[in-house]
DNA sequence: TGACAATTTAACGAAACAGTACATAACTGG
DNA sequence: CCAGTTATGTACTGTTTCGTTAAATTGTCA
């Protein structure tokens, strides 16, 4: 437990004891409790358990976060944060309105299922009623571009006639969410209750090309 | 605090004091916590608190239940069990497919919206990993139900040749399902993030009719 | 080199919380 | 109407858990 500083300073210098590295020991704490409330939920989770999965100690943590709740908002932020930046490498312009939508949604799909931590911490969110989403400015607008996306994409499809008239941006953006943060979401009980036919690899490979089938579909012009 | 018993005994007897009803006080019981644990999740609701919110004492919530889980274990039974039983009204053997799916589909919609302690239950147990769904048999089996009505409808579309073939029962519900579940449980996330368009009054009688298209064209021939 | 920032350790305090001991009142069957 | 059982209330206990204290040690930078 006290050898393993040793172990890591694989940097240049190497003098006895540790080295100060302020943000990896923030960011050592912050994926730690994302696993853990990501887990355990809010409530659930324990700030001494945290502690001891961390590289460094309890006292760490208050010395950079203040409280359980100032961990969690961290957490929050951090997660949507990382989670949306991942998203913006899908280049779609190029293709053809039917095929990017397709593109985009299975993409969504997959991103989802890559990221169950972020899911579940959006359901504790949802649970505590988005109490700490209401205080973070830093989240909102960011998400406009999800919009702005699909908007590009429709615009496009209607011109060409292949989309039909009377979508909204927004309700297609829904209906993707919807059915790719159920996947994960409702993983465990929907398995739980019908057998996990829609889950296994197999099964998982069929859905994704079902909902981007339902999508499609949703928006198909006639 | 100690008057409300003698305020409350409208029954035909009125002795001094209290009178025993077991039942009554499980009932009560059940019916309060299954809203504190739907409010602040399985770890955040408090005995203490559920306590206080029964007609009864701390004391009867252990001589009934044993102890939290057990408590939380007959909330999640008794939700599972209500809200199924309430699915049952539904007649659509007499409505042509199309128009038998839709009813289906903007029930379970409506059904849901109208149930949100069930849904949040349901996302608790899924945070807490399906664990005490898992050890209930009483709830399986219920819910083949739900894709056998599915089934009938469906091959019924199939004869007439309204429904596309491939579709499976199964996958069928889980679009229902998601969609319907989703507009619930991730309400505050959704319009805290993309403003409440989808979720005031008007907004969810459009998402319905917009999810039970979905559903529609999902499965419709051509 | 000296001041300040980062970090460790270990123990402690206080409040929140799940669960219990014990007494007693109400019912029920004989 | 009494004895045994079921139901209930009050007050309490022991533990978990968040958060703090205090003092020492090491790194960083001007």
């Amino acid at each position: 437990m006290e050898s393993q500083r040793q172990a890591e300073t694989g940097k240049t210098i190497q003098r006895q004891g540790w080295k100060q590295d302020p943000e990896g020991v923030r960011a050592n704490i912050l994926e730690v409790a994302l696993k853990e409330f990501a887990d355990r939920g809010l409530s659930g989770a324990r700030m001494d358990e945290i502690a001891a999965k961390t590289r460094t100690s309890k006292r760490m943590i208050y010395y950079y976060f203040g409280d359980k709740d100032g961990l969690y908002r961290k957490v929050l932020e951090q997660t949507y944060r990382e989670v949306r930046t991942g998203e913006k490498e899908l280049m779609l312009d190029h293709l053809a309105p039917k095929e990017a939508l397709r593109r985009l949604t299975e993409f969504t799909f997959d991103h989802h299922s890559k990221n169950p931590d972020f899911i579940r911490i959006v359901m504790i969110e949802n649970i505590h009623h988005g109490e700490y989403l209401k205080h973070s400015d830093l989240i909102r607008g960011l998400n406009q571009e999800a919009i702005s996306r699909i908007e590009a994409i429709y615009d496009k499809g209607l011109e060409q006639g292949v989309f039909r008239k009377g979508c909204s941006p927004l309700a297609i953006h829904w209906l993707i969410s919807a059915l790719s943060f159920f996947n994960v979401s409702n993983k465990v009980t929907f398995s739980l209750l019908f057998g996990d036919a829609l889950h296994d690899h197999d099964g998982q490979l069929d859905l994704r090309s079902q909902v981007s089938d339902a999508v499609l579909k949703f928006v198909a012009e006639e």
